[in-house]
DNA sequence: GTGTGTGCAAATGATTTGCATATAA
DNA sequence: TTATATGCAAATCATTTGCACACAC
């Protein structure tokens, strides 16, 4: 694992937010890193198959990226903003319906965010 | 309601499979149907936003659209094949959760598909 | 030393836009 | 008529690719 990799990685952990590949390009060339957006792109991506980290594809939006504990997310329709949220966890009754051991799955609830819903008022 | 914005419509809700674009758009040009693809983004992306319809965007595909009908769907990990299915409604417990009357989601499940399972073994 | 990561610039592909024309209410 | 839909071509934007160079093991 490279020096950037490890730093793209740090900094989906650490992040409270969900950031895209953009936001992690500024982020560290803010931070003087001469790092190629295609760099990003590359470690997204290969992480992503590792299964190290999750992308989140939100219609009409770049996708952002996430660390996988397990959780489920609010995704607000007029600004496509994620929130971290947590349902009850479904795997068990959804793998068992499907006939398999395990099943992953994505839940996405569709929200007005608190800054949507105050400029709608 | 114009000729073809019906037809697209039309197709979509006739439809077992789902359809991009492209799909409806190369549907319509060979019944000799002189429709443009802007012509079908611009009628999908309107019937969207009416909520007649709804659209399907799968990370790595182009977007898919649907039934209004409730139901949920399987995602094939490898080849991105989507899959009718119906899980449990859990709107009323979601909206609970989130102290609102009525709430909207969209469940995908990672299943594949019966092609690439085949291809595996 | 050899494979794999990186930077850069150019390519890609889905989708959108601008504008003049055609169609529907 | 008067707004709105359509066709076309060009533009956009996120993401990917090709290739030469640079690290990492």
């Amino acid at each position: 694992m490279t020096k950037y990799a490890k730093m793209i990685l740090e900094l989906i952990e650490s992040s409270g937010t969900h950031l895209s590949a953009e936001d992690i390009f500024l982020t560290l060339r803010d931070r003087q890193e001469g790092i190629a957006l295609a760099t990003v792109y590359n470690n997204l991506n290969r992480m992503c198959d590792e299964g190290v980290i999750r992308r989140l594809t939100v219609d009409g939006y770049p996708d952002r990226y996430d660390k996988l504990v397990r959780h489920d997310h609010l995704v607000c329709p007029k600004c496509g903003k994620l929130t971290d949220v947590r349902f009850a966890d479904m795997s068990a009754e959804i793998a068992k319906q499907l006939g398999v051991e395990k099943a992953e799955y994505d839940l996405r609830v569709f929200f007005l965010c608190d800054e949507c819903a105050k400029k709608k008022g």
